[in-house]
DNA sequence: TCATCATCTTGTAATGATTACAAAGTCACA
DNA sequence: TGTGACTTTGTAATCATTACAAGATGATGA
């Protein structure tokens, strides 16, 4: 039964991929459901380690393909916040992004950025906006305190 | 006269970073004065190029070792707008960060973050914000329509 | 004037993420 | 079964940044 399920399941991944004109290859679907179920903003390696029990033939330049190929589709879009590593995040609403300089956890927090620019960009055509945020989160905070 | 005047204006680079506990080298002050001089959100490639005239010894090891004495003194900041290299801009008021595509140019904007950020980051200790906005500017938008 | 000590600068080697590339694999279609 | 288009893979190359050790500098004190 679970494999029924799990077909269910990857068949919508691969829906998705058909959908953006991506040849749903094994990788690429299993990629995407990783990100899907995974949204921690994942570096290259964590999907990389990650997957690599389940395809042990992976390559890292896969990876990097991929990830390449759904930018391209905007299915997903890089994060660079003051890091030397990418990390990929499932594009959903409009979100910022913070930080922690401690325990290098990403967390979203919501922001209407339309709202507060525009005067400024008239003519512009902007095609990303992001919001990244450092500092402390609450939790090395109080750990810090002590 | 002009030596005079030269180093009037240098003294007050080297104030400034006497005042932040900086021993104010010759190198140091003559990349604070270009940061200074050059608010175009210079790469470490363009200081170094520049400077080289001036200070044929400089090192593109010291560039480096310098912009992070400043930033750790918060006299620079690094930008990281989806860009394989590190810009520096001089800290002034907050304000956002436009990447053109085509030519690479990047803009200030005005933005207010402070107001419409707040609710979602009660208890986060906040030391960097950085508004990353990308597309194509005006310029090159009427170019590639012709 | 000279020695000392701390700090800065410099060149080179090392690191590490990302990309380039060519060979091998996969899959649909005739 | 063979062909062709496209993917995957491993390795080599690239390039920004950092590490490190040796040399330069500059202030201080005898």
């Amino acid at each position: 039964m679970k494999e029924v399920v799990n077909m269910v399941i990857i068949d919508s991944f691969a829906q998705k991929l058909l959908d953006r004109n991506i040849i749903p290859s094994h990788q690429r679907v299993l990629i995407l459901k990783y990100l899907v179920e995974n949204q921690c903003h994942p570096t290259v390696d964590q999907i990389f380690s990650a997957l690599r029990g389940e395809v042990p033939t992976l390559s890292k330049a896969t990876v990097y393909n991929t990830l390449n190929v759904f930018i391209e589709a905007k299915l997903v879009r890089p994060l660079s916040i003051e890091d030397n590593e990418t990390r990929y995040d499932i594009v959903t609403v409009d979100h910022g992004h913070f930080k922690c300089s401690i325990c290098g956890g990403i967390v979203n927090f919501a922001v209407d950025i339309d709202r507060f620019v525009a005067a400024d960009l008239q003519g512009f055509r902007i095609t990303a906006k992001n919001v990244y945020f450092n500092g402390i989160c609450p939790a090395c905070h109080t750990q810090t305190e002590k």
